[in-house]
DNA sequence: CTTAGTCTATCGATCGTTTGGACAAATAAC
DNA sequence: GTTATTTGTCCAAACGATCGATAGACTAAG
């Protein structure tokens, strides 16, 4: 239970390498990653006010002072998660849509690709979901910005295809709905649980469709009637550097 | 920026009353309920770990071993607001599905009794909902039966549905799409926003249904076609005591 | 030799919790 | 009906532990 460090005669030797890296520079880079890896698997098991700085420097197997060295604050560890989670989310659903025109199609593929996301990187997508309330000032404002950009982009498929007669009209709860029951994914999925991420993306996309009330021509819309993107392209887009991909080794 | 207290003048005389009770017993049950009405206030906008004792106490205008008299710690506090919360939760949801039979029907039902919940009691809905992972040990283990148990009503509603093709397949998957988007109602439902509670609840069954492709002799079911559990029922089933109906008066 | 990167050690602030009464309401004694 | 005693409720002050953050020494790569 010592308070400094818990680790002792198990920590690399000053200045060792998490991983073999050619410059010291990418070096530095490994050890930021490593650090921000930890950090979100800490903070999605405990929450950001129940991580401690020391839980994640021993964690990560680094003294308190080396995190400083990447990150000036706690805060600004959590900041550059929910950003880089919340780029990364954005991005891979724009690139995702950019040649969808069909109403239906464009829910499901934001559906599949938001569903993919959340499988691929529950724990960060469940800290940028769930620690949103421990963020403040500007960089509060930012992350609101950009969330808000994010739903504005379903709200709108929403509206194209109620206006078009593609679905009902189920007014704003709609979005709310499904973006919930898609962001919840990262809550429970697990990978080796009862579907794998291609058949989870379609089954959403069905369950999305259908509670659209999605028609054409008066036959309800499956989602074998519409074009799915392709899930490993999906994989690819929703790659994410900082999901922690196994339980940090210092824990 | 006082430690201590920072109310100072404004607190009420020792011995002072919230509101004019008629014993010392009744008055001492209006101020652990004032007491756990704070807690969850500040629970639900902070989270457990983010909110102090001191922040409590000072919200509550009450003096920091105030609270200890009636919790021995907080964890305590929030074990109190879990399971007061989870309670009132499943018991109104087991009332409301006493007498309906019709899987259909009691897939509406039980919706409607999950969103009413969480449309009237939203701040201790998203504590149960949030900080599970700050719970340990046997309340742990006893919260997460409980919830297990509700989620096992659901299962059953479902494969009941789906046995006698009321309802398409979904797999497990749909219960949790279901229980993600009603339980997501507490997250962002405000009482002036763009729906009552009622049409609400109406709104979640419809799509509840059509999400999981319910139908009767081959026509889809609208929500028009079941009967819906009146809503005055539901909303006097899920009065919940320590739900705070206003901001604490000392923040 | 310089400096990027990490260490140990420590800071003041705040954390959850405890102590030892103060005081009023309820009860008992007269 | 007044006074004394007990009981229930709450407070101010302080405890040790832990919090986020910093200082300054040291190592090794460039």
């Amino acid at each position: 239970m010592a308070t400094t460090n818990q680790n002792g005669g198990n920590r690399r030797p000053r200045g060792g390498r998490i991983r073999a890296g050619s410059s010291r520079r990418a070096q530095s880079e490994q050890t930021e990653l490593h650090l921000l890896r930890t950090a979100t698997w800490l903070f999605s098991e405990r929450g950001f006010h129940g991580t401690g700085i020391r839980d994640i420097a021993d964690a990560a197997g680094v003294a308190v002072s080396a995190m400083y060295y990447y990150a000036s604050s706690k805060d600004e560890l959590l900041e550059a998660v929910m950003r880089r989670t919340l780029d990364v989310l954005v991005s891979s659903g724009e690139e995702t849509l950019r040649d969808v025109a069909d109403p239906a199609e464009r829910l499901a593929a934001v559906i599949a690709s938001h569903v993919a996301f959340h499988a691929r990187n529950p724990r960060a997508a469940k800290v940028a979901d769930h620690e949103f309330h421990a963020l403040t000032g500007q960089v509060r404002q930012d992350i609101l910005q950009q969330r808000d950009a994010y739903e504005t982009v379903w709200s709108s498929i929403l509206s194209a295809g109620v206006h078009d007669g593609t679905f009902k009209d189920r007014g704003t709860v709609a979005r709310l709905a499904l973006l919930q029951m898609t962001t919840g994914v990262a809550h429970w999925y697990r990978p080796h649980g009862e579907l794998k991420i291609p058949q989870l993306c379609e089954r959403f996309a069905e369950m999305g469709l259908a509670l659209m009330g999605a028609s054409r021509e008066g036959r309800a819309l499956e989602a074998c009637d519409v074009n799915l993107p392709d899930t490993q392209l999906l994989l690819r887009r929703a790659e994410l550097t900082i999901e922690p991909r196994e339980k940090p080794t210092g824990l």
